[in-house]
Formats: structure tokens, sequence, C-alpha cells
RNA sequence: GGUCGCGUAGCUCAGCUGGAUAGAGCAUCUGCCUUCUAAGCAGACGGUCACAGGUUCGAAUCCUGUCGCGAUCACCA
């Protein structure tokens, strides 16, 4: 039992005593640092339920502790606030036992439980991925790999929008202008070659309006009339009809794309466990619209396009099938989550990590996943964050305005190759080493940026001062486990010794009732989706060790039992951080 | 216009279901490398928590309104 449930259940028992009141909650906290105690009482709700002056109650209530509880030493009262000071030897006990566990914080997972699926990533396969197909892909992997450790089952699949309009407008560009261009001829990445024409579309597109603009057309018309746009949907057609050389063409781009998207998640270290294609699952859901018609839950409209009705709701009336019987987004999605939950029987519920622009879908598909009567309807999460903006002002793909992938993780592993080599701490690594160290360090700077603030709110990116190497920041934690290692390596003496004795200095008991919090982090980020919870643990873990670090001696001890201790704190925060980064996809370097 | 999100130090961000004097990093300034990695530590400076009301022992946090920024409201995806 842990220890705020011990002070919780006898100040309940306390109060139950002394004034007879059976206390519905306990509000503890853990006691700032400016005041002497461990954990702290906080008597103001109380007084809902007990008359009296909050200052005695806490007397009362610590009186008894002391003499009731072993763990509790002392106490002291200020204003409403009951401060326990909680023994070393508790902190020695739990210490003790985690000392030793792999997976500290970690909860196994039940096989009885229901799976989530985690959707990331999502890619178009015209262009290449940017920085905000980056923090999607962070966002889903960490908040798969939270979920995993907080003991659930989880499916990590993305869904690749490989067909429409957009794909088609790269083609017609590669036909034009690519005089048969492939990644081999050219060198380049094959998603970066298609992307090259996608740009090129876009190009060709806008002076194709501008002529017929000046011919005396209008916009519209011009938009609607340029050659280039007329063509792509001409091959769209003949696609949709099977058109056995469109679909040769684009099977060859298509794989081109792939083929650069899997380098780019390799060097991002993400993956999935399966796929799903658009042009795979574009014409799923229809009979789903069917069996909601049969239900109930939609309507049929005079034209023959259906509908559902989200008035009671708030919200609109909402299309799912337009009137010529053709799908649309929605009908799609509809589909496409009834099909997984088809595909993987033991998923219970899903998360989508998708943009805040469509929030209003997700809130509709759900609204009509739960009508349609799906039990694991009432499980899914849209994981929506912010988009991703430049000093310039926005990322526009078209108009090339965007920080690429790729380019983005060389560029940051150049900075941390810099920064590096100014302080020469790598002497005697061979090229290899020191250039993994980079990357490591690199990624490591642009993962943690970017995962460290609240999903909800958009970033600023400036890509020449962004990224940090101080403070709050990716480099400045791996900086601390490496020297955690270095410490370990000198350590050459028996650490699995359990120290029972021990006078605790003030930092070393912080670090523990950290490391007591973790599993809890663990469990409120899985909760709330937020993989920045553990970002900020982290940080906060890894600052007490520091001034750990630099105020305590840990070899130079006075007893040959502290100095053990001191080094097994480290090698346990250390694992800690470990484990924690792993949540976030972030590796550590044993030495930098 | 309706709906949703955001607004905390000069900048970038924390602040859990309301709790003690609102916390970090960057930037500026002051100390600390002959012992474990100075990518560090200790400290100083810096705040009308957008604004105005309300709820109560207590509000950055909850409610209402106002302002600012963003997103969204397609028989597009």
């Amino acid at each position: 039992m842990s220890i705020h449930q011990i002070i919780s259940d006898k100040v309940k028992e306390a109060i139950q005593e002394v004034f007879s009141v059976a206390l519905e909650s306990v509000e503890l906290q853990i006691t700032r640092k400016e005041f002497e105690g461990d954990i702290t009482v906080v008597v103001f709700p109380m007084l809902r339920q007990v008359k009296g002056n909050p200052m005695q109650i806490g007397e009362t209530i610590g009186k008894y502790l002391v003499d009731n509880v072993n763990e509790i030493e002392g106490y002291n009262v200020v204003k409403g606030f009951l401060n326990l000071v909680i023994s070393d030897s508790y902190y020695l006990d739990f210490f003790a036992q985690i000392k030793d566990r792999k997976n500290f914080g970690f909860v196994t997972p039940s096989k009885d439980g229901k799976a989530v699926m985690v959707e990331y990533s999502s890619p178009n396969t015209n262009k290449p991925l940017h920085l905000g197909h980056i923090r999607n892909n962070l966002l889903g992997f960490a908040v798969a790999a939270i979920l995993k450790a907080s003991g659930k089952e989880v499916f990590k699949t993305q869904i690749i929008n490989d067909r429409g309009i957009h794909i088609c407008k790269s083609m017609i560009a590669w036909q034009k202008f690519g005089n048969g261009a492939t990644p081999k001829s050219t060198g380049l990445k094959g998603d970066k070659l298609v992307g090259n024409y996608y740009v090129k579309f876009d190009q060709k597109y806008k002076e194709q309006i501008a002529a017929l603009i000046d011919q005396g057309k209008t916009e519209d018309e011009a938009k609607k009339e340029a050659p280039i746009i007329v063509e792509a949907q001409e091959m769209l057609r003949k696609w949709e009809s099977g058109d056995s050389e469109v679909v040769q063409l684009w099977k060859t781009m298509n794989g081109w794309v792939y083929e650069g998207f899997d380098q780019t998640y390799k060097a991002l270290g993400v993956d999935f466990d399966s796929y799903y294609y658009e042009s795979n699952t574009y014409l799923l859901g229809k009979n789903n619209i069917e069996e909601g018609l049969a239900k109930g839950v939609f309507f049929k409209k005079e034209d023959g396009s259906v509908w559902c009705d989200l008035t009671d709701e708030g919200l609109d009336e909402k299309l799912v099938l337009r009137s010529d019987g053709t799908s649309v987004y929605m009908t799609q999605d509809i589909g496409t989550a009834i099909q997984r939950v088809t595909d993987n029987p033991s998923v219970g519920g899903m998360i989508y990590t998708v943009g805040n622009e469509q929030d209003y879908h997700f809130k509709v598909l759900f609204l009509i996943l739960k009508k349609l009567g799906y039990d694991w309807a009432e499980n899914l999460h849209h994981l929506s964050y912010g988009m991703v903006d430049l000093p310039s002002g926005k990322m526009k793909s078209r108009e090339g305005t965007v920080v690429d992938a790729d380019d983005l993780i060389i560029e940051m592993a150049r900075t941390a190759e810099e920064i590096s080599q100014d302080l020469g701490k790598l002497d005697g690594y061979t090229d290899e080493e020191k250039a993994e160290v980079y990357r490591v360090i690199g990624l490591g700077a642009l993962k943690y940026y970017i995962l460290k603030v609240d999903p909800k709110k958009r970033i600023l990116f400036n890509p020449e001062e962004s990224v940090d190497f101080q403070g709050n920041t990716g480099p400045f934690i791996q900086y601390t486990y490496a020297r955690i290692q270095a410490i370990l390596r000198k350590a050459d003496f028996d650490r699995s010794i359990i120290v029972t004795e021990v006078k605790l200095d003030p930092k070393e008991k912080e670090l523990i009732k950290l490391l007591e919090l973790y599993p809890d982090v663990i469990q409120n980020a899985s909760n709330e989706l937020s993989p920045a919870l553990v970002a900020n643990y982290i940080y906060e873990l890894v600052k007490n060790y520091n001034s750990f670090f630099q105020n305590v001696s840990i070899f130079g001890a006075e007893k040959e039992e502290e100095k053990i201790f001191r080094v097994q704190i480290s090698e346990i925060v250390g694992a800690t951080i470990k484990s924690a980064l792993g949540l976030l996809g972030i590796s550590v370097p044993e030495r930098m």
C-alpha cells in the first residue's frame, strides 16, 4: 500500500474517532520545498464536514498520525496545511523494492483487456513528409508507447491517401514534364521526386489560369477549364475505371513514394503494425449507410442523398452519401472504422492522430458511429493537435514553403555535431560512433522540442534558432543520462547490496519521491493522451538529479553504504530517464 | 455570424480533479571546473496569469461576458 493511501485512510480514521464524522475524501499534496515535511494534508476541504478551526483540526490529526503510523515521524501545521514528515526508512524500503525492478512504472498488459488502435501519420502519396507530419508521427508513436506502458495492447496503424485528384496531379505532371525520370536516374528519394511534380503541376496550373483570365475568362471558369486540370480529372476517371496504363503508372509512382516514406519513418524511428490504403477503402461504408438507413439513424432526401440528423446534439445535418450514390469522406471513415474492428476483433477503442482542423469531422464521425450502436464507439478519441507554423507563416507544400522532414532531421544532427565538436567530449570515438551520437542527439532535440508542448497548442517553429541544447531540452536530458553512465562505469563495486540504514540527504529524498510518482505519471499521460506530461516529468526528475549530482558527493561519501546508495540512486534515475524517454521515442547515448 | 481551441515573465513553455509567496529554460547580470562529463550547478533580475464580472474560506485553474489569435462550418479530402 502506498504511503498516500495509508495517510488517507488514517486521516479518515482520526476524524471518525475524534469528531465522529465519516470523511468523504482526503486531499494530499507533496509538501512545498519551503516547508518542513514530505506530504501535506490540506485541512480546508474538511471544513465542509467538520466544524472547527483548521489549525486545531490539523494539530489533532497530526498528533493522531504520529501516534498511529510508523512511517510518520513528525508534523507541523501552517494555516490549514498539515505537513507530515515521513521517515527515511519508508523511502529506503520503497527504494529497495524498485531498485532491481526491470520496467519500473510499466504495467504488464493483461491479455483479456481490449486493445486500442492508434492511427497516425496518414500521409498523401503526392509529396514528401514535412514538419507537420513529424508532429503527427511523434505524437502518435509516443501515445501508443504510453498506452502500452499503461498495460494496454496497442495496434499502430495508418491509412495512406494513395488515390484522388491530388495524386493524379503529380502523375500528369510527371507524364508531361518528367522525361521518364526515376529515383534511380535522378538520385532523388522517391517521395521527393514525386513531390517535385506536384509542385510542377501547380506552377503550370497557375500559368494556365492566368492565361485564360487574360483571354477574358472569369477566375472560376479558368480554374475549371485549364487544360492540365482537365487532364488530371480525366486521369482520375481512368484510374477509377481501372485503365491499365494509368493504374500501372500509379503503382510505379506510389512505389517510389513508399520507398521514400520508409526511409523517413526509419530515420524518425516510428513504425506501424498495419497499413490501410485508401484505394482499398474508399468504396467502404456504403453498406453501413444502408444499415443505418434501416435502423433509422440516417434519412434519405428527395434527391436520393443520405443524411444524418445531428441537430439534437447541437450540430447540423451531415451528408453521408451523395445524391448520385457515391461516397464522401465521412462515408469512407465510417466504413474504415468498422472494417478495422472487423479485422482486429480485440480492438475496443481507437485513437485518431489528426490535426485540429478536423475537430468537427471527428466529432461527427464518433457521434454517427455511436448512433449506429457499436460498443467500441464509446472509446473513440481524436488526438487533436495544433498546426506547426513557421515564422514566415503557414507551410504550403504547393508553394514549397515547407520544412522537409528529412532535411530537418539531417540539419538537427549537424547542429548537434557543431556543438559537440566545440565541446570536444567525444575524442577517442570513431567517426561512425560520433555520427551515431550526433544523430541520436539531434533527433532527441527535435522530438523533445515537439513533444514537450501540449498537443492542443500550435507550435511556432523557428528552424534557425528553435532548437536549443540547454534547459528543458532533449540533449540536456540525454546528457544527464550519459553522465550517469560515466558514474556507473567508474563504480566497479557490488551494487546489489540492499542499503537499509542511511541518513537520507534532502536531495536524495526528493529523487525517491519523484520516482514514486513515475507510475502515476504514465497512467495520467495515457488517460490524457499527452506525451507532454511525461516530458515534463522527466525534466523535473533530471533537474533534481543534476542538483543532487552537483551538490552531493557520490564517491566521496563518508560511509561505504552511502556511496553505494548514491550510486544506486544514480542507476535507477538513469534507468527511469531511459524508459521515460523511450516512451517519447527518444534514445539515449552512453556517452556524449 | 455559429461552433471549437488558445491567450501565464522580453522570448519558448510548465502549472494534475480550485489550495500555501504563480514555476522552469532562453536572454541579461553574479558566483562555481586540481575529485564523479561546466551541454552543468548556485543565485539575482523579470508577472495586473488578455480584460471585466461571478461562484467561496480560497481562483491562473470553475461559470458568464468582452477583446485578440487560430481552426472549422462543401454533394473536397
